[in-house]
DNA sequence: TATTTAATGTCGACG
DNA sequence: CGTCGACGTTAAATA
């Protein structure tokens, strides 16, 4: 990993064109040869990038300014840094890092639910995780207490997007006869939050919308595993 | 801009919880607040950070070590990077970036179709750009040769959102009065790339698809621009 | 390898 | 300030 600290000029051409005036940023050049241009502020995306694999070629622009030439490997893109003055030059050896350990992300929320679906709903019992249908799984399909087939679709935040991939699953759901026999298929939008669009359009379409307590049912979890 | 190589560990809690081993990295602390945790490869992401508004306390572990505490300012999102040995400790000031300026996206793409609709479809003319209902613009509302209404709908890439948003805007202006007069409205789905499941999505649903050459309309606004 | 889906998405525009 | 849609989305899982 190199740092370099320089006043620069940024262009890049390929999916879009893009350029960063003349002004002071932080070079990111990894070493799998992918550069990040940062400046002081904004997120964590940089103002200008290449992503690997591609290679850098450093040289001498024509009014004798030091020019990078960075080549995108599959790609037609191009990214060209032009260094008017170097503050700062170091390279560090880091290593391989071993990588980033998540917990709380929609598949574990899914696994959370599909043990406890009664709290979607009163009497709810699962049938099937990752119930598969044509258009893809549905997320859990389950029964209520009149013995109703019930899709459920669980986002961690639930927006218009869910609202209409639940109603796809749902019109061909009630289309399958083996489903249908004993009444029409519900469904239940779940999610840690609701947007205002995505409740309204549900409601609209027959679709409950409940809630999820990420923390509440991670500890009904741990609760159960405790007694064994 | 403070720049940090330094062996750390790391520990984030907030919308989900996430731990990194100990390893080195490069720490950027930028002048907002928000800290970027990078390693030595993937792409323009962090392993872990925290976004700006937010504040950074630096203070020492119950085990003698180095211990930053990151807070954001308006969630109870919190990093917590524990600091074994730091390699590299710089800073620089970097002032305040002029910004990135663009060129070539949706709304390029809008303004090149609206000038050439008959790109689209032979006979197309253009009626209203963003033309407005109640549940948002439709991006280009056309007239074929029979004179009768055609809605286009534009994106860069078009995948199955896109032709749900057309559908939604179809299903409303066929309500409208003063459009059916002389018939139903037609949809034409128009991208630069086009998915697969877009386009059998679109096709079921009597929705023509339109693959946009950006360069090629370009070229063809250049050379009417030419002539003045 | 190509495609589909989630994301601590981020970012900008608009009401 | 919140909502909505685009993004050089990126990145991971899956077919």
């Amino acid at each position: 990993m190199r740092i370099v600290v320089a006043r620069c000029q940024v262009d890049y051409a390929g999916r879009l064109t893009a350029h960063l005036p003349l002004a002071t940023r932080v070079l990111m050049l990894k070493s799998d040869g992918s550069v990040l241009i940062h400046s002081d502020g904004g997120s964590y995306k940089p103002l200008n990038w290449m992503s690997p694999p591609c290679t850098v070629r450093e040289g001498v622009a024509e009014d004798g300014r030091a020019e990078w030439l960075v080549s995108a490997t599959k790609s037609d893109d191009t990214l060209r840094i032009l260094i008017d003055e170097v503050l700062h030059d170091t390279s560090h050896d880091l290593g391989v890092d071993p990588g980033l350990q998540k917990d709380g992300v929609e598949k574990h929320l899914q696994e959370l639910l599909a043990e406890h679906p009664a709290t979607l709903a009163d009497g709810l019992t699962l049938v099937r995780r990752e119930y598969m249908t044509a258009i893809g799984p549905v997320d859990l399909m389950c029964r209520d207490a009149e013995g109703l087939s019930v899709a459920v679709e669980i986002k961690r935040r639930g927006e218009i997007d869910g609202v209409e991939q639940l109603t796809r699953y749902l019109d061909l759901l009630n289309r399958d006869p083996a489903l249908t026999r004993k009444g029409s298929v519900r469904g239940i939008f779940a999610a840690q939050e609701i947007k205002p669009q995505a409740r309204v359009l549900a409601t609209d379409r027959g679709i409950a919308c409940a809630l999820v307590d990420y923390d509440a049912l991670r500890g009904m979890d741990d609760a159960e595993h405790r007694l064994f």
